[in-house]
DNA sequence: GAGATTATGTTAGCCTCTGACAATCGGCAA
DNA sequence: TTGCCGATTGTCAGAGGCTAACATAATCTC
């Protein structure tokens, strides 16, 4: 959650005045890092890919590597986890007419389109995003990982949900319940986008999204028979 | 998945002809690394427990334990591993007019109650499994491990549901939908356990649980404000 | 009881991750 | 510029998780 590749989009972080040559060294070391584990996880696999091989693909000693990143998950999980804190600016930023679950859905759907428009390809990229995702939902270890961080996430929802509505989450259920319908909503969408042969690139996951939303409500009917 | 302490409540398993001594050994073997490790994650915690200790704990080699268990989380979730199993079968059991949402609900009430009548104490006991559930959720490691788990587990749910319902989970996203919504809710019900002082024990869980099962339509509702 | 299976122990080694200390680099002021 | 201070990095050493390979010992089957 520190330091990011680039300010997601629509987020003011063009505040701070000129970083100073020693912070501007430590995010280059830190975005050589990302890409080239990325790269090395995506030709050989993450488990085979050792955090010597990073940090030596970027010339720096396995210790450094590990002031970057606390573990050999994290640097996996980072440009995800960039996505994930954009939503989160999104959410926050939705009008406050909208039902929690519309706000929710239509935050989703913002942020993969922006993040697919703005940065096409490159390091950090969606592109990027959605191949690690395709890595992370078949390795088990980073599968874990990643669950952990989004149940993370889902407590960050609860907050911005419960702000917004002016509800507090300790008394009231109904955030905590949206939340995890909503995360595991999203998360089996990310499952079918990954397993099936559904149209690649950001549109084809927003297409998921939308379909797994739209059976919210069949889902909960009461019978599913005619 | 494969071996288990005792066959879980109301399981026809009974029926295989007397397991034959090398069978009986391995059990034991498995039952006292478990409850051992169980010990000593409860005294000392997780992470500053080694797997030599609880092999010596039991008198084994170290290579013997890693192959009763892939790795350490495997011997922290295995008696939670034993209730879901146990979950599943209650599912497979429920009356075809229950609607899928009820289903879900009565198996889970009547699993935590079912385990929490026939098996009070002792290794492989209902306390025993939520007191590894308090250290699951604040271990990061063993979290993430146990997430993983569960949405295994969630798969396993779509295909039940699909069958009692006769549909095929890849063309009817409802299966899907509403397996991770049940899945999330449980666990936000689990989070909710931990973290308060609700009242301990199985009961306590089945309140929580039916709590957070009462604010699912509620939840969903269009606009919370009044 | 002999031979085939299977579980266990031993050893050696790779890899992840951390602590400790020394060397180096950037920021800043005299 | 120079020199100091704090932050970053490298090196070294080591604990702990996990696995391959081979040898040994136990159980099972006939």
């Amino acid at each position: 959650m520190a330091a990011r590749t680039s300010p997601p989009v629509g987020t003011p972080e063009g505040l701070g005045r000129a970083p100073g040559l020693r912070e501007r060294k430590k995010q280059q070391t830190r975005d050589a890092l990302v890409q080239a584990a990325h790269l090395l996880f995506l030709s050989q696999g993450f488990a085979r890919t050792t955090v010597d091989e990073i940090a030596s693909a970027v010339d720096v000693s396995q210790r450094t590597f590990f002031r970057y990143f606390a573990n050999k998950d994290e640097v996996a999980l980072a440009v995800m986890a960039e996505a994930e804190d954009y939503f989160i600016e999104c959410l926050r930023h939705r009008p406050a007419e909208e039902t929690p679950l519309q706000a929710l859905r239509a935050s989703i759907v913002k942020a993969w389109r922006d993040l697919g428009n703005d940065r096409a390809s490159g390091p950090g990229s969606i592109s990027s995003a959605l191949e690690l995702l395709r890595i992370i939902e078949d390795t088990p270890a980073l599968l874990a990982a990643h669950l952990r961080r989004v149940t993370e996430q889902e407590r960050l929802v609860v907050e911005v949900l419960a702000e917004r509505e002016g509800l507090d989450p300790a008394e009231d259920l109904r955030p905590v319940v949206l939340a995890a319908v909503f995360g595991s909503l999203v998360r089996s969408a990310h499952l079918s986008w990954t397993a099936e042969q559904e149209p690649a690139g950001p549109e084809g996951m927003v297409a998921v999204i939308e379909r797994h939303f739209d059976q919210l409500g069949p889902a909960l009917a009461g019978h599913w028979r005619p």
